[in-house]
DNA sequence: TTGCTCCTCACGTCACGTGAGGTGGC
DNA sequence: TTGCTCCTCACGTCACGTGAGGTGGC
């Protein structure tokens, strides 16, 4: 099937976003296991702006968007705000884009070392905080245990 | 010393309850590791209300009150609502209460039998969650690693 | 009396949730 | 034409942050 059997959207659909590959809201939001209304925001914070738009303004979303949605959601643990989930995906892009120059690439560069400090020292955080969890929830099952026997009314 | 030499603070501060074994929302703040406000927002939302007041109006916390913050604290990641946790808390009092009856002690049974389930499912939550970042957190020092040499400028 | 600590409003923020009322598209 | 899906306001919520202006207590 050639691509012109799949009329585009004007210019609201970049070239080779063909229209059978993109995605709307809804099945997105299915597959990535996040609300409707998360994925909106998160195109209103410009963290993951829709790669197209129907004429009718219907969100068209490529497999490449579904892919960072993605990411986000596994990674939002880490506690970055959205603005700051916003520049470190960015950075990543700019890195590995061939327009960077080399002054540029270096600030890039630089940031890019910084949120990889800070996601490791929330990883130790989040490890932390694991076991503490576990330890209590660990607590709240013996104690049902404990309590399930030797009630005040039971023989 | 006898207990005649710390007066008390009238109604405001129980019987036991010792002014020199109270301690001001600072002392506690910096112990625990919380903002004055997150604090004061336990206090407000009914999660921890300090055991006391001075006449001032200065808030005074028992070493309870401060072991039950420091929980608060340590199983917050589990993601329960002030008010989940405020439950949560009062049933563990409850069902060690002497003053609670039967009928009512296996309601609060089965509550905190619920709480458990939660908190175990949200620990396994939080644990994938904690592989998602670390495999994240190694991606991004990897890429520092790679960028960093080779650079688009660099010899 | 001087600091430092604490107090209560009260508005701001961040990441969404939750309708209300209306339209797109197979 | 009928549903189902999507749209944009716009207000609500939860857990605090952040001053403003004032007072307590050693």
């Amino acid at each position: 099937m050639p691509p012109s059997e799949y009329p585009l959207e004007g210019d609201s659909v970049p070239a080779r976003h063909d229209r059978a590959h993109m995605h709307q809201i809804g099945e997105v939001a299915e597959r990535v296991g996040l609300s409707l209304r998360t994925v909106r925001h998160y195109d209103e914070a410009g963290l993951v702006v829709p790669s197209g738009r129907t004429a009718g303004g219907f969100r068209l979303y490529t497999d490449y968007d579904i892919d960072r949605l993605a990411l986000i959601k596994r990674v939002k643990s880490l506690g970055f705000t959205l603005e700051e989930m916003r520049e470190l995906l960015g950075l990543r892009d700019r890195l590995v884009s061939t327009a960077t120059t080399a002054p540029e690439y270096c600030v890039l560069l630089d940031r890019l070392e910084g949120y990889a400090t800070a996601a490791t020292e929330r990883c130790e955080s989040l490890r932390k905080q694991l076991m503490h969890a576990d330890a209590f929830a660990d607590t709240l099952r013996r104690e049902v245990e404990r309590y399930g026997h030797g009630s005040p009314g039971e023989p």
